[in-house]
RNA sequence: GGAGAGGUGGCAGAGUGGUCGAAUGCGUCCGACUUGAAAUCGGAUGUACCGAAAGGUACCGUGGGUUCGAAUCCCACCCUCUCCGCCA
């Protein structure tokens, strides 16, 4: 959520740097703050004399006045005078804040002054390569992940499709054993970099999918549990996110570094025609999220090492991928900037996203009511929060078996999976 | 699912409808005493909004209602706990 403060302060700047994503137009918004801190002025006087009334009662009934004599009777008559002006006043305040409510839940972040402009995807800039030393030499002869998955039977998307519906992965014997491996690496490593490891639930309710901004707007994308105000999480971003929320953390306890995996159910409503293959885009998938909340003088530099601890997992797995900042165009709705982390897929002769590492300012800090408080300094501030993949588990497994599939149709198991995996070929 | 109890400040825990934003204790912070510490003593200690400030307003699970006035009374909802049943 944007700060209507700001917004208010900085109208033209604030409208500027959010122009930089679309078509947005905050003058409705400048104009309700406007009327809503009128009314508030007016509401708040008429509760002081309410206030006032109420004392002045008490105090004389306790002199011993006559409850029913003319003081009194004229203090009531005003009380009631007064209270139908609020019961005026009141509904319209209410009416015009939650206008603003639900005009600022639906604005996104503003980029970051470095965050680059674009108007989609293909502007994303290319930030640095890395592993060109790991791309297969025979790139044409490999054959995408789905077919060397099926032919060494470790997953099964026809059952799966039997048991769910279509867009499901059932993973069988090494598969499952392959997925198991790769997440408990990542949390090996990660844990071993200090992040504290979260089981969170799966079902999270509309607060919780709010505070970290899936809601309202991107409803389409959850699955929902209609009978109970519970949703499947599209991401432990969501879990985690909402761990601190309404809290007001010490300052000393800053950063906070968490690690999750979890699975992840997405609708992926609108993208019928795409991926319909493999394990590049499921309703469910596994996911190892990296979190923080963090000092806002911390951010950048906690966003570059969060950056890093997911570079280090694809570089220790010995995957080829590249780092692309996102432009404005293409920046999701919580972040001010973004690095996708792309691993290289043979057999679609690209880069594909496996890594999605974003930092979020103050924007869901806001929404979640996040804040942190320094000792012996007045009031609070809201944390900066940021969310990476670290990774996505069953990309992982998709680029593994492409880069590391071998003529016979087995696939090697990289070297630092094989202690889990105890095995060195698939 | 059935029966009951309860939701108050960081925690514990009071609160006859009238200076209650809220006693008290613990915790925390500052200070004094002490070589240092403990103990003891003194003081401070919720959040947000409006205001240059003085000060004002809101918040005692949530939303309504009664009243000049509600933490306190009424209604609805949510949540938590205990016991029973079921269950991995």
């Amino acid at each position: 959520m944007l700060d209507l403060k700001q917004i208010r302060q900085q109208f033209d700047q604030v409208q500027a740097a959010l122009s930089r994503r679309g078509v947005y137009d905050l003058s409705e918004l400048r104009d309700l703050d406007q009327q809503q801190r009128e009314l508030e002025g007016q509401r708040s006087q008429l509760q002081a004399r309410s206030n006032e009334i109420g004392k002045t009662v008490g105090q004389q009934m306790r002199n011993g006045a006559d409850p029913n004599g003319p003081e009194i009777q004229a203090l009531r008559d005003e009380g009631n005078q007064v209270k139908a002006e609020l019961a005026e006043l009141e509904p319209r305040e209410r009416d015009i804040k939650a206008q603003i409510e639900a005009l600022l839940l639906a604005l996104p972040n503003l980029p970051s002054d470095t965050t680059p402009n674009g108007k989609d995807e293909t502007e994303n800039v290319e930030i640095r390569r890395w592993g060109d030393e790991y791309l297969p030499a025979n790139s044409e002869s490999l054959k995408p992940h789905w077919e060397v998955g099926e032919a060494l039977g470790i997953f099964n998307f026809e059952r799966a499709t039997k048991i769910a519906q279509s867009r499901f992965v059932a993973l069988m014997g090494l598969g499952a054993a392959l997925e198991r491996a790769i997440f408990t690496f990542m949390l090996d490593r990660h844990t071993a970099h200090g992040y504290t490891e979260v089981m969170p639930p799966y079902l999270v309710n509309t607060a919780s999918l709010t505070g970290s901004g899936q809601l309202p707007k991107f409803s389409e994308e959850s699955f929902r549990c209609d009978r109970d105000d519970l949703w499947l999480s599209p991401t432990a971003e969501v879990p985690v996110t909402n761990l601190h929320r309404d809290e007001i953390l010490p300052a000393e306890s800053l950063p906070l570094h968490y690690c999750s995996y979890t699975p992840c159910f997405r609708r992926e409503a609108g993208s019928y025609g795409r991926d319909t293959r493999g394990l590049i885009r499921l309703h469910q998938f596994n996911k190892v999220e990296m979190y923080k909340f963090v000092h806002p003088d911390t951010s950048e530099a906690e966003h570059q090492a969060l950056v890093q601890d997911a570079e280090a997992i694809l570089q220790a797995l010995k995957l080829p991928y590249r780092v692309i900042e996102l432009c404005t165009g293409d920046l999701g709705f919580s972040a001010i900037k973004t690095y996708d982390l792309e691993v290289w897929m043979p057999s679609s002769n690209s880069y594909r996203e496996i890594s999605s590492c974003s930092n979020c300012g103050d924007f869901q800090a806001r929404r979640a009511n996040i804040r942190f408080k320094t000792t012996g300094q007045k009031g609070t501030q809201y944390v900066h929060t940021l969310n990476g993949s670290g990774l996505a588990v069953g990309r992982t497994m998709a680029a593994i078996l492409e880069n590391y599939q071998q003529p016979d149709g087995s696939v090697k198991v990289p070297e630092v999976l094989q202690p889990y995996l105890k095995r060195e070929w698939l």
